[in-house]
DNA sequence: CCAGTTCCGGTGACCTCT
DNA sequence: CAGAGGTCACCGGAACTG
């Protein structure tokens, strides 16, 4: 059925349906522009003008309000990293038409990057150094795939890797193969990956054979730049843990400084950098680390890897020798033979090649072609402009030291995720079970629903706003480490130098390798104690939750009983059920005044308050109720007046329809006391529960987020402040749990609200649950 | 104070892309 | 083909300048 002809917010002339409604192109691009957009219109008039094709451009208020009032969904507008996303894809695609366009026999379907690569493998007699290279285009055979069956150039590099998927054995395949099987179409990267990696040793068979050839595995990387997302899979493949895969995946974008640093070695020296992966691959929880440094700037990374390619790095030739013989010297040498001659015979054990091979790389010393860009003593920190020319000869620090070198082994690194692990946790997108299911997200990424794009953009987007909140603090925290920096002298490596902040804990250098906040960058030391941004924030709620100690109405207060024994056994409706629920509004106002009292809160437009209101506060009162639980009386300890509290039995609850109460007294169990019993982690529990970017008809989502996140911070941050390393972690991974949990329970408690008689509860309570009057 | 110029944000038509 | 976003010319108001 054809829409009808006019636009249903001015009346022009309209193509069809715009973001959910028949619209003219004007309106849809006022709507597109406008609807996300945080400024607040006003209107110049009385609140209602009449919008037509003439009197439109007169009141933006009103035209948005009309957009929204005849059903333009702003849902419907894609997202900042949604439109990113779909940027990169057309520029993929554009890339790929070219080169079809262009033909010859060099021409194949990945864009431009094998274009350059094969210049590279054409020009740079490096390429023959990596003489165990399995790169097809060197020297495998391109008229044949790996299991012998005849494929030809179209089939090896133009055919779509889909067209080949019920063929595929990732352990026959050649590295370019396997490369290509990825990166050749990134909509369905993810689904190769899930392909060839379909556990954990062949995820680490597969990035060996990669990275045994340097094109493939840049090509890779590049990629990986590109769709950190496909990163995250790999890695989670590699992993057992999808929060450790989480984990390391923030990590990528934590140091845009020392992820600078790495990419400039590639530069200076790709070949170090293959050797480096290879010994890593055989350790693959090291692996995090590098990878941590991989890809905090897209931008620089990829500008540099063309540089590569573009045939314009400096680095010799041929990798430099070791300038001194210390026992670095040695395991780089070795690693170059192997290299040279047979990657799988390293003789000495990975781990400690790993080892030093970390500690070679990532502390700068002075061996072999990494020195080009390291030559210096640890400590001299260079600024960004020089790690931005990496062919200069200036010394760097990279203030980093590999967190695998000092875990405990039951540790993985991963456990102190500083941010965007919580939301991600606890996203509606997220599945944590599933995301490292081998059958993941083929066809759920598919249709959108829970798409490694999806936890790519939010990830991407909570670790940007959290970011953006760290710079404002970066130069300060600079201040403080050159500070200590001089302060010792000029050689600690500048992070270490707080274990004069930390000092006196038990196993310093393990407990400062976890200060190391993960996710922030790397040159902010990070103090236990709150600071003072951090000390408001946290006053702020405790001031706001005043509210939560108003008193309630006489009329309700008769259900703050004392000994009143209630009979379980009575099936009926209970009005007792009623009461606790109509006190339930009592709760909730209190918890709206609250969050009248939070300026983030308040600076919200209405409709943003109203949604959040409605969405969050059971949760918040779930919240709540777990600090003012009685385990001894069976009873929520609640404000009665200023001065008295008053129970109220929780097997009141066994009124309701289903395990309400067996649910709750199940949360409530599983809370561990200390947590539970502590306000400020469950003001901050509260704020998070409060600022949900989830809640429905939610208008301006990110800055929503974002205010969430600060929360999760904080949270971390206060964990720190008064636990000690691992415990801060532990708990703060138990209480994000807690915030899903609390989700859960709140279905059940939703159910007993729409289960009354509308018109014997509270008005708004009516209005929360959208109850409707018999 | 005024006219001319420059800058900038909003708009709408058209185009490209999936 | 539908429905997204992108692009660009145009317009009008604000700021600046002589």
């Amino acid at each position: 059925m054809s829409p009808p002809k006019n636009c249903a917010v001015c009346g022009d002339k309209a193509l069809g349906y715009n973001f959910n409604a028949v619209t003219c192109e004007s309106c849809k691009a006022f709507f597109r522009r406008n609807a996300l957009a945080k400024k607040q219109f006003t209107c110049p008039f009385n609140q209602n003008c009449e919008i037509t094709v003439v009197t439109r451009r007169f009141c933006q208020k009103c035209r948005l309000k009309k957009c929204l009032d005849i059903g333009m969904k702003s849902e419907n507008i894609m997202s900042e990293e949604d439109k990113l996303i779909k940027r990169r894809k057309i520029e993929n695609n554009r890339a790929k038409r070219r080169m079809m366009e262009h033909g010859g026999s060099d021409a194949d379907a990945d864009g431009d990057y094998n274009k350059v690569a094969g210049a590279v493998a054409d020009s740079s007699s490096n390429v023959d150094m990596y003489g165990g290279s399995q790169d097809s285009q060197s020297c495998g055979s391109p008229d044949s795939d790996a299991n012998g069956r005849p494929t030809g150039p179209a089939s090896s590099t133009t055919s779509r890797p889909s067209d080949r998927r019920a063929e595929t054995n990732p352990l026959l395949m050649t590295a370019d193969q396997l490369v290509d099987e990825i990166v050749a179409d990134p909509d369905r990267a993810c689904q190769a990956i899930n392909r060839l990696m379909r556990t954990q040793k062949e995820s680490i068979s597969v990035m060996e054979k990669i990275i045994e050839s340097q094109k493939d595995a840049l090509k890779l990387v590049s990629h990986l730049i590109d769709y950190p997302g496909d990163a995250l899979k790999i890695i989670s493949k590699i992993m057992n843990s999808p929060f450790n895969a989480l984990t390391v995946f923030t990590k990528f974008m934590s140091s845009p400084t020392d992820g600078l640093e790495i990419i400039s070695k590639i530069v200076d020296s790709p070949k170090d950098v293959v050797e480096f992966m290879q010994n890593l691959m055989k350790s693959p929880e090291n692996a995090i680390d590098i990878m941590n440094k991989f890809m905090n700037t897209p931008a620089e990374a990829l500008k540099m890897l063309n540089r590569i390619f573009n045939g314009t790095n400096t680095t010799t030739e041929t990798a430099q020798k070791p300038v001194n013989g210390n026992a670095d010297k040695d395991v780089l040498d070795s690693g170059e033979q192997d290299l040279g001659q047979n990657p799988q015979c390293d003789k000495q054990s990975p781990a400690m090649r790993v080892d030093t091979v970390i500690q070679t790389m990532l502390h700068g010393s002075p061996s072999g072609s990494m020195s080009s860009i390291n030559t210096g003593e640890a400590g001299v920190t260079s600024p960004l402009s020089n790690i931005a020319s990496p062919t200069s000869n200036i010394p760097i620090d990279l203030h980093y030291q590999s967190p695998s070198t000092t875990l405990m082994p039951d540790e993985l690194p991963s456990t102190s995720s500083s941010h965007p692990l919580p939301y991600i946790a606890n996203s509606p997108e997220f599945d944590v079970k599933g995301f490292n299911q081998p059958s993941f997200s083929d066809e759920l990424s598919m249709d959108g629903s829970v798409s490694i794009n999806s936890i790519e953009s939010v990830l991407s987007e909570v670790i940007r706003l959290e970011y953006q909140a760290f710079n404002s603090l970066q130069a300060p925290a600079s201040r403080i480490k050159d500070e200590l920096y001089h302060a010792a002298g000029g050689i600690l490596p500048s992070y270490m130098s707080q274990e004069q902040a930390y000092g006196g804990c038990k196993g310093t250098q393990q407990y400062l390798q976890h200060q190391q906040p993960i996710c922030a960058p790397s040159s902010i030391i990070m103090e236990r104690d709150l600071n003072e941004a951090e000390q408001m924030k946290l006053r702020e709620l405790r001031l706001a939750s005043e509210a939560l100690y108003d008193p309630v109405d006489e009329d309700l207060s008769a259900l703050m009983i004392n000994d009143e024994r209630i009979k379980p056994d009575d099936a009926r409706q209970s009005p007792k059920l009623l009461q606790l629920i109509n006190l339930t509004a009592v709760a909730i106002k209190r918890l709206i005044k609250m969050a009248k009292k939070i300026s983030a809160f308040r600076d919200m437009c209405q409709e943003d308050q109203v949604a959040l209101l409605k969405g969050g506060c059971t949760e918040m009162m779930i919240m709540r109720s777990v600090m003012i639980y009685d385990n001894d009386r069976g009873a929520w300890k609640v404000p009665h007046t200023k001065e008295n509290m008053a129970n109220i039995r929780t097997d009141l609850l066994k009124f309701a329809k289903g395990n309400v109460y067996e649910e709750h007294l199940k949360f409530i169990s599983t809370f561990d006391e200390k947590w539970r019993m502590d306000e400020n982690i469950i003001l901050i529990m509260c704020a998070i529960v409060l600022f949900s970017p989830a809640r429905a008809r939610l208008i301006h989502k990110d800055a929503i987020r974002l205010d969430q996140n600060s929360y999760y911070y904080l949270l971390r941050r206060y964990l720190e402040s008064v636990y000690p390393g691992c415990e801060a972690k532990n708990a703060f991974i138990r209480l994000i749990q807690k915030i899903s949990d609390v989700e859960r329970l709140n279905k059940f408690i939703i159910n007993v609200y729409l289960n009354v008689n509308p018109s014997q509860v509270e008005p708004l309570l009516r209005e929360i649950f959208d109850l409707k009057n018999h």
